[in-house]
DNA sequence: GGTCATGCTGACCGATCGGTCAATGTGAGT
DNA sequence: ACTCACATTGACCGATCGGTCAGCATGACC
């Protein structure tokens, strides 16, 4: 070992699985489950085939640890609403939220999106069950609002499933987007600019006046 | 052969080549390239896999191939605007043209999905190319619209890809959209309140007032 | 009936796949 | 010094990968 401090044990092994997730999420985000080779993740992760088995036990397994490491990383931010909330703090926020999201973590989201491609085999029962929960909550919230004319009264699942889409597109498809703006990789101000123009379109679209609060942090 | 008449060979020729093009864009779009395999594409196609390679040459040959049809089954839609056209009429038909052709060509959008998730390799010049003059064009005739006062000044760009995003989710994340509303397939009455739904909140987001003529043709 | 170009495919190739395992290395406890 | 639990990995397994090819079948032409 060459780091020979008393605790070293634990730091290795550490090290070791971080740098193993990190190699595979982007092999997996690249090629999908069946794509991705342990080989190529292992030259990535410059370690042994057989050392990423040891620590992971199967393809699998480790593909189902990313999935889950990706949900909690999305579950962090599901921020609270409630009917009281101001619909056009919490859009902003959330059409903020999910771009830096996928900004943070671009490998990871498209991990997800290629499981989603693929039939969702490993995430059916998630996206049943969890994920409908809480895309059905939400949708009473906003209907509510509607109800109070605080807006529009839209499809809220509609509503969400644009600004997933919306968001998710300069991550997912940010080959696309960065071939045809011409760029290697979306700057700070194209992502500023993008997340003005959504909240600007949204909002407005589902007649929402925007509020100079949130305007205020826009700078930050 | 089973078939006798004069002209069978050319027919039986088209047959194969249609179902192997058929069952291999629903392999590449499930797995991607590299997750493809030939065997499982010539099972779907109920042929020997060497027949698959007799056809078009290499798994490559094959991918690429595919390719070009569904960029050809774009362009085929690539409809003509001015800036005389009127922008309410122009982003209505835009958003539901593409919704359609995510519907017709659900495994060919798909497939073009996984290859811009894998970085699209073997997209790069034409995303950097073609499409992205498409992209200016259109923009330059939306910002005119902007500068005629027919609607808010908004960037271009940004819009073009909120359309791409909002429409091409339904056909690519299905699995997802379909798990969360608890369906096997989304009907022609989801379609129908997606449409509107979208072209409702874009078009007012963007400040373009409605035409009655094309609340007209939502009957059909 | 014989010739020949073409359609077709079973059998096979080397490479790579996910995964196993025996052998070796390492460090803490005694 | 010895033990022992655990970490590590080269070598190997059967299966599957994309691709090749020899050989058979077929049908048009002479």
């Amino acid at each position: 070992m060459p780091d020979a401090s008393i605790t070293n044990e634990t730091p290795s092994r550490e090290k070791r699985e971080t740098r193993i997730l990190q190699a595979a999420e982007q092999v997996f985000a690249q090629h999908g489950y069946r794509g991705a080779s342990l080989q190529v993740i292992a030259d990535r992760a410059e370690l042994p085939k057989a050392n990423i088995l040891y620590y992971m036990g199967s393809k699998q397994a480790l593909y189902v640890r990313l999935l889950n490491r990706m949900m909690y990383r999305w579950n962090e931010v599901l921020e609270d609403i409630t009917p009281a909330s101001d619909p056009a703090q919490v859009l902003s926020d959330f059409i903020r939220t999910k771009l830096v999201l996928g900004q943070r973590y671009p490998e990871g989201s498209k991990l997800f999106a290629a499981e989603i491609l693929a039939g969702a085999p490993f995430l059916n029962e998630y996206l049943a069950g969890e994920l409908r929960e809480w895309v059905a909550s939400r949708a009473a919230i906003i209907r509510q609002w509607s109800a109070q004319g605080k807006m529009d009264a839209v499809d809220p699942r509609w509503l969400i499933f644009l600004i997933w889409s919306a968001t998710q597109h300069y991550t997912e498809y940010s080959a696309q987007v960065c071939g045809i703006l011409g760029r290697k990789a979306l700057t700070d101000d194209d992502l500023e600019s993008i997340s003005t123009f959504l909240e600007q379109v949204i909002l407005k679209g589902c007649g929402i006046t925007q509020t100079n609060a949130h305007q205020a942090l826009r700078d930050y």
